[in-house]
DNA sequence: AACGTCCTTTTAGTATCACTTCATGGACCC
DNA sequence: GGGTCCATGAAGTGATACTAAAAGGACGTT
């Protein structure tokens, strides 16, 4: 059964005359004649008869062609299939985001609403990976140290967040009376670090690299809840993230004076997948929400 | 949006590799691969996406996959619709009939029910006419004189009734007391005749032959149920069929003995509409009602 | 690290098919 | 009985979907 001709069966039906589906087609009359000869050869009862010089459809004809305009109906919306999937606000947005991220951003996401439907996952990988997981979520929250190097040009890139790194101290420390500290403070300090690819590994070594020699990795713990309680109990100091960190009354953060630590957070995305307007009102969202958490960290630092 | 190209597409959101889709659809590989390339030259997203060393589908060439299963759907039942057109039992059928078949058919025709939903309609036409009417008429039930031509090749015939043509008399007619008469006894008298081309008229020119002499038409009058009234009122007498005559009390009918002038009623019917299962039953029933009035009459007759 | 296998894609060539043009045959109207 | 309109057939052309053959990547293995 072939749609086109199909829809000249129908046409036929609709103007009467096989000029009349010529005209309305932009094709020869002998080209409608040919194809509804084509479509009568598959066909065990006759479809047309003529009616003194003109051409009408016989009753198994008209049967067809109300069959033939779902054909037309459903190929329309094949024809639109894509630029609902691309423009349903209702769509679903699958995000994944690393641990801490997750942690801050997932509650909020979620009470904003929206009108997307969300499917959260966490998704704590190597630096190199994160552009991967675009494969299989709608918007990756990934992190990376400063000066690392940018995430491959394929992704599309929104930042959320540029968040310095600071130490974590146990209240009882010794440099937990300072304001601040330098890299000579902390150069010789037993750290706890994350595992071996993981972001924040580069920042350490960047401490070490402007104290002149390499750091005391005691521990290698990725969560930064676990990490928190291993400083608490005094397992040693560890970078933090000022805006995301777990907040723990008995571990202070203490900003490094002279190096520039930070880590920037960004939300990847495939381009293509940038299109859909549930993923743009979601990433929207995603990206208040990160200014807000600066901003009320800011005002509460100013305050 | 070609439908083979979307079949292609679907299948791909089945198999997950182009290779099982060529197997599935018995081409080979390259088709396949040339197809999708095709159907993503018109579309603005990417639908395919290489999978480690296969290729899967993106969202929105699973959106468009959703859309082609409907589209296969209706050319589904597109391919079927010709065939649910001529099985449906509960289909109509469009039955024409002249007026004394219609006023003896119809009401039988309707109380017998049956699944096809009927619409009928009467239809007195001259002989000649009566096949052109199975353009409009699923079943047209006609009439003509034994020995007039046959109905043309092109329609299928039924045969109804073979129905004798009698003499109608008013009861105080002279040739009433008689139990038959002759065409010597009829020849001269006045006669009620049909319009001109009509069939019974053959019939009242073979007695006029074989009296050797014209006949005296006095009145042309087509209706069965005008003609007894006027011949009850003395107009003259006229040949009326045996078993769909409308009956009156003062009107009888007296058979010819030397001449045998009967009428054939028989069902006219397209071919290719005696494809439809609904016409095929309902033309069982007519041709049950008719062999039920024939064996009525000769059992009264007999009795 | 190199090789072989599997999968996909590209290129070139071929066959099919829908179209146009031109010509023919009915049907209707004066 | 021409003249007109309509539908259909034959011949030729262009687009296109296919196959075959080769190339390019990804994965697993040795």
């Amino acid at each position: 059964m072939d749609p086109r001709q199909l829809a000249v069966l129908r046409e036929l039906g609709d103007r009467g005359s096989v000029t009349a589906v010529a005209a309305a087609l932009f094709v020869t009359p002998s080209a409608v004649s040919q194809q509804l000869a084509a479509l009568q050869r598959s066909t065990p009862v006759p479809l047309t008869e003529r009616r003194g010089r003109t051409l009408v459809l016989t009753d198994a004809g008209r049967a067809l062609a109300a069959a033939a305009a779902d054909v037309a109906t459903a190929l329309a919306r094949a024809e639109r299939a894509v630029d609902e999937h691309l423009t349903d606000p209702r769509g679903t947005v699958r995000v994944a985001a690393f641990h801490s991220a997750a942690a801050t951003l997932f509650p909020r996401l979620l009470q904003a609403g929206g009108d997307a439907v969300l499917e959260l996952a966490d998704q704590d990988v190597e630096q190199a990976r994160f552009p991967a997981l675009t494969a299989d979520h709608d918007i990756v929250i990934a992190h990376r140290p400063d000066h690392s190097p940018p995430w491959p040009a394929s992704t599309s890139v929104t930042p959320l967040l540029h968040e310095p790194l600071d130490v974590a101290l146990p209240v009882g420390h010794p440099l937990a009376a300072r304001a601040d500290l330098s890299v000579a403070d902390v150069a010789d300090q037993p750290w706890i670090a994350v595992q071996s690819g993981y972001p924040l590994l580069g920042s350490l070594e960047a401490i070490a690299a402007a104290a002149g020699r390499p750091a005391r990795i005691r521990h290698r713990i990725n969560d930064f809840t676990v990490a928190a309680a291993v400083v608490a109990a005094g397992g040693g100091i560890a970078l933090m993230p000022r805006y995301t960190a777990p907040v723990r009354p008995d571990v202070v953060l203490r900003p490094l004076r002279d190096l520039h630590v930070a880590r920037r957070v960004d939300a990847l995305v495939r381009p293509e997948r940038a299109l859909r307007s549930s993923v743009i009102s979601t990433l929207g969202v995603v990206r208040d929400i990160a200014r807000r958490l600066t901003d009320a960290a800011d005002t509460a630092v100013t305050a």
